[in-house]
DNA sequence: CGTAGCTTTGATGTAGGTCAAGAAATGTGG
DNA sequence: CCACATTTCTTGACCTACATCAAAGCTACG
């Protein structure tokens, strides 16, 4: 794939005009591609001087480990999301991330990426804003854990996941396709397994959405909204904000 | 105060060796100081061309309000934070921010912050890594509210608290001035202001730490870093990490 | 075609919420 | 420096959303 078509180029120019001399820094730190198995940690809570990723193709997520065995799923990396920069800036790692479908990603090298944004603040800028976009999301999740009912954290979340998607084309307002489980979902909302099936059935049974046979169908789109009171603009941005 | 003494530069001299080329852009951005009264949003969700501030003394909340009235807390604001990058970023403000002592704080205009980072990209990369640690405080709330106790949690929030106040000197291990109600530790823990009071009681009784008259003391540090599961490491940074 | 991970459902338990009301602290104007 | 108002704290009684436990039916794939 050019590089100029990569998701992470795509999703980078959302927000930023990238001169050819920012692609060419980009193609640096977007060297080695490995592909990853399901199951295998690609980062671990501890590990010191941790590359970064950038995902290519397949769902990763990142979590954390409590001493009682529970785990919190703190955000999911989809095709063109950035995975471990906090690592790579703290030098060591905070969380874990595990794919959960198999998946394509390149390292990016510590160095080459603090070259890259000597060389080209504007590639800096977009990286923050894509970093500041990602914590925005984790904020949002914070307020639906904290304040928010099983059942409306529930459609906030496939809502969003939803948006997220249609920003690299893996989503339309009918739907997409989702490999999550139900334990999945439920150790990123905060809740039980048990509980979460209560609420996908619950939604089933109000027509507004489907979670099933991997696949998300929204039966009634503005009827989700409304309940998860979901601000469809904090996602979209219209065009690049920098120029 | 001289720009090297701030608080916000001694935050970011920490991880990266700042010349005085990046201090002289440092200057740039941090120009117009202002005294906000408490009580008065400094930010608030859906304004426009934000700026955004640099905190030089008092404590601000960022949080976000619900359909139903309620709120959930999402971080604090010390002296040396910095206030509304996202804001920023995305050209819109997706929080509010509410000073809850009195707060000076200097303004940064968005064209400043770019234009520095343009003009000495260490000074991006340490703000990149600022904000990246404000993201992993916001990580560590949200796992704890999905997966911690109330006790637990609160003695988490606490801790922390009292680590990021310690690095600028506001704070040791015998404890903290802190000028949060019950009711803002309510909104940030996502518990009722009523449990929080149990849950302080219950800490108090147990000899492990008091919350009153504006002070949490610790009275038995490591218990409540046990109780709390909490790594001392990830808001400490020996030196500056990137040379 | 077996076995391991998912999903579904029922029964029961509990952490934390809500309501209510008094006590203490804090602020404000005279 | 006091009286009054307002917020903040504290506690008790009761309730509910969600957890836990248990067990049966699915899917899938090696």
């Amino acid at each position: 794939m050019d590089i100029q078509d990569s998701p992470f180029a795509r999703k980078l120019a959302a927000f930023v005009q990238l001169s050819s001399a920012d692609i060419g820094a980009m193609s640096d730190v977007y060297k080695r591609r490995r592909k990853v198995p399901v199951g295998r940690d690609m980062v671990y809570q501890g590990q010191k001087d941790q590359a970064a990723y950038i995902i290519a193709s397949g769902w990763v997520c990142s979590y954390k480990m409590l001493p009682g065995g529970t785990r919190q799923i703190v955000d999911f990396q989809l095709p063109g999301d950035f995975l471990g920069l906090r690592s790579v800036l703290f030098r060591t790692a905070d969380h874990n991330a595990l794919p959960i479908t198999p998946v394509e990603a390149s390292e990016v090298l510590p160095e080459d990426l603090l070259n890259a944004f000597t060389a080209t603040p504007r590639l800096a800028t977009a990286v923050l804003w894509a970093a500041s976009r990602d914590e925005a999301m984790v904020v949002e999740n914070l307020v639906s854990i904290g304040r928010r009912t099983a059942t409306e954290r529930t459609a906030h979340f496939l809502l969003e996941l939803g948006a997220r998607l249609k920003l690299v084309g893996l989503a339309d307002k009918t739907g997409y396709k989702c490999p999550l489980s139900q334990y999945l979902l439920a150790d990123t909302l905060g809740l039980s397994a048990v509980h979460i099936n209560r609420v996908l059935r619950e939604l089933r049974e109000e027509n507004l959405l489907i979670f099933q046979g991997g696949r998300v169908t929204f039966l009634n789109f503005e009827a989700v909204v409304a309940l998860a009171d979901f601000d469809r603009a904090y996602l979209d941005h219209d065009g690049p904000l920098l120029r």
